[in-house]
RNA sequence: GGUCCCUUCGUCUAUCGGUUAGGACGCCAGGUUUUCAACCUGGAAAGAGGGGUUCGAUUCCCCUAGGGACUGCCA
């Protein structure tokens, strides 16, 4: 027997950004169609043509590009598919499995009104359900599923095990609307179907629709998906995850300084986990993914911890690829771009600027020395520091190591004689220094800032501000 | 209201009937240090409540409480 490709998709509304809980619905199920040698499609649910615009949608298509989330095929637009719904909801028609209904809406939310008066919950009964086609009307009709009125319906989740319902909960949904247009209950089965969708892998906010969606497939004849329905992220304050909340899109993330694989590492350990791993690669989560390390409760974002994964990911990124994300960082943050040499110095400064930055300003505010030109300016912290002391002891200082063998140990020994020379400890040596280079109070290490800038350039700015 | 789902330190989580309930982030204390920080050592910190089942429950069942989802001719 061959098993069958797995395929996932993901299926986000085109809402004019990539919301992160759907980045991570999207993620898993990304990391499930990686981790099974199988394919990871992409549908633009865009049926909503009031809402719809191209620009929104590629949005969404953007922040997946951002977290890395590469999709096989073409995505596909749920909105074109709306005639073969349609051809499914009369081949249902013929079948038996559907009826035409022609309540109006009036009527139906006269029902609701009068079963809120009464006190029960039954969901509406459509009288149409066994009525005979020759009474029909020449009138506007939808076309609802027969659904079962006796007996369970139960799915089989991958995260949520089984999970069943009485039939007499669900009621007639409507597959296609009087315009003749179809619905999303309608839509996701048969595209789900039609895509040879394996796994529908979504938010626990679908749980439901699993059981009536699953209805469907049965009314048809077609194999029933494997569903996993993930719990949902919600905000630190353990509510669901709002504007308010600040960050929701992708690309706030990006432009907040977060590398897609820090992105990566921290959502993944949100709601899922193998053993006690924390930092991990992408190699590694798509190795190890698989729904037994999927919890069933909501998760709070926590920006502590994210920062930590962050620095973790800074730290042991290449030169190369640490410069391509701070460049990437800068375009997302509408920082204006540096030019080519500025971009090698940047790399060739990553060593120094990695180290303790959480996240990528941090790396970018580290590099401010190397980035600048003399005149250095400085901050008004860095002014204060170079008071007529300071400037004295420069001065001492530069004379101490002009000619000192230039590397990093040659260089701290001369100013630790010369420190000790001036009664001074060499943290407090090092504070004007730093001003001097760098014009913050903020850089790497005074000395990795010497070789960087080399001893000519080392030279000219003590001197600059010794003066 | 009804149906369904969920509930371990502040947070993310481990445990898959027997552990001093472990780890990570954060926090606190001490150490270290050329700035921010990082780092090292130590510490405080949890099974929502109540019933069962069992020799033994965080783990299985039920009830309650609290969260959440759904309850559209939205997706």
């Amino acid at each position: 027997m061959s098993t069958p490709q797995v395929v996932t998709r993901f299926a986000p509304s085109p809402t004019g950004y990539l919301h992160i809980g759907g980045a991570r619905t999207a993620l898993f199920n990304w990391l499930y169609a990686r981790a099974k040698g199988g394919k990871f499609l992409l549908r633009i649910e865009d049926t909503d043509r009031e809402r719809y615009t191209p620009a929104a949608a590629q949005a969404i298509l953007d922040g997946l590009a951002w977290l890395g989330l590469e999709w096989d095929e073409e995505p596909t637009s749920q909105f074109a598919g709306a005639e073969r719904h349609r051809a499914v909801a009369n081949e249902m028609l013929a079948n038996g499995s559907a009826y035409k209904c022609f309540s109006t809406k009036e009527e139906i939310e006269e029902y609701r009104e009068q079963a809120r008066e009464d006190g029960h919950q039954n969901p509406f009964s459509s009288p149409w359900r066994d009525a005979d086609p020759a009474d029909h009307p020449d009138a506007p009709f939808v076309i609802r599923l027969r659904a079962p009125r006796e007996g369970g319906v139960a799915i089989k989740d991958m995260v949520q095990k089984k999970v069943s319902w009485a039939a007499s909960s669900f009621d007639d949904l409507i597959m296609l609307r009087s315009d003749g247009t179809p619905t999303y209950m309608l839509a996701v089965v048969v595209d789900d179907h039609d895509m040879g969708v394996t796994h529908v892998i979504r938010g626990d906010d679908h749980l439901i629709n699993a059981g009536r969606q699953s209805l469907i497939y049965k009314a048809m004849g077609w194999d029933i998906p494997v569903f996993a329905h993930i719990p949902l992220i919600h905000g630190e304050d353990g509510k669901k995850l709002s504007k308010r909340h600040g960050a929701t899109g992708v690309e706030e993330y990006a432009a907040m300084g977060y590398m897609p694989e820090a992105m990566r590492n921290y959502l993944a350990r949100l709601g899922w986990s193998h053993g006690n791993d924390e930092l991990f690669s992408t190699e590694q989560a798509i190795e190890w993914f698989d729904f037994n390390g999927m919890g069933k409760s909501p998760s709070r974002l926590d920006f502590k911890k994210l920062d930590n994964v962050s620095a973790h990911h800074i730290k042991i990124a290449s030169d190369q690829a640490l410069t391509d994300a701070v460049l990437g960082y800068m375009s997302a943050a509408n920082i204006p771009m540096l030019s080519d040499s500025q971009i090698d110095d940047l790399k060739r400064a990553m060593p120094y600027l990695r180290e303790r930055s959480k996240k990528l300003p941090d790396v970018l505010e580290k590099a401010a020395f190397i980035l600048s030109q003399r005149p250095i300016e400085k901050d008004e912290k860095s002014v204060e520091i170079l008071d007529s002391v300071s400037k004295r002891i420069l001065n001492g200082l530069t004379t101490a190591i002009q000619d000192a063998s230039w590397n990093h140990e040659s260089l701290m020994q001369a100013s630790k004689t010369f420190a000790e020379s001036e009664n001074l400890k060499l943290g407090e040596l090092a504070q004007p220094i730093r001003a001097a280079l760098s014009g913050k109070t903020v850089s790497p290490s005074v000395f990795d800032m010497m070789l960087l800038l080399g001893r000519d350039e080392t030279i000219a700015r003590l001197e600059e501000s010794s003066t």
